[in-house]
DNA sequence: TTCTATCCATAGACAATCTATATATTCATG
DNA sequence: CATGAATATATAGATTGTCTATGGATAGAA
């Protein structure tokens, strides 16, 4: 792991899945909304952010649309694909199972 | 995350630390603790568990005893040091904020 | 005019995990 | 006695994901 981990490894698409269902967002949005609800625990570096993006791009998670924001800048506007829906309940079920698995060991009663 | 995530990363660590707190353990016994208590749910890989141990040796977060199994075979017994104590207990409160983190972003309401 | 916030993106470094491989011993089964 | 499964350690190399660092550009406030 990374000396300061902002992230939790392996959960990030899962997080940029799920902010895009709440509504289309460009990048930095996406960044924003984690970075709020997360009461800032979680920052989504601009150099994680962007291939990530990039990525889900190519494997047609999410789609891309460039807009122009309200105070009038160009932004890409990343809108959820039904095969993103549908990866982001994959990975939403897969994380849970994996969150209790590591509960049931990290619970596991001390010294015999 | 690759393919077919058998653990969590960034969470191994932990995982063995929190494994040592019952008892000394060799490798092996390790990796079987972790698929038992998880309800086989997280497999360690050989080729995760020994890189990590050794990190672990090189960090003095645990030491490493060679000494023979009931069943006559000799193998490397890792024991909790206090400075691996220390970095469970850190490990542990970072995770549960990152987790906590997690929640709310993926509990936040749907659709405005 | 300068600074901050908003916006995108890539290159390169680094860390963690996995796959594959190698070695060796014990024990059960055929 | 041969074979294979389980027990046990370890490394090399590939892959992936995240971070640091960098570059560029615009809007608006001071």
């Amino acid at each position: 792991m990374a000396r300061k981990p902002e992230l939790l490894p392996g959960t990030l698409d899962m997080l940029i899945l799920k902010t895009l269902t709440r509504a289309p967002l460009h990048g930095y949005g996406i960044a924003l909304s984690i970075k709020r609800t997360s009461d800032d625990v979680l920052t989504v570096e601009e150099g994680s952010l962007y291939p990530a993006l990039q990525r889900l791009l190519l494997q047609e998670r999410v789609k891309g649309e460039w807009k122009m924001t309200d105070t009038g800048r160009r932004a890409r506007f990343y809108t959820l694909t039904a095969a993103g829906r549908k990866q982001l309940k994959l990975e939403l079920s897969q994380f849970d199972q994996m969150i209790a698995a590591i509960g049931r060991v990290l619970r596991d009663p001390q010294e015999a």
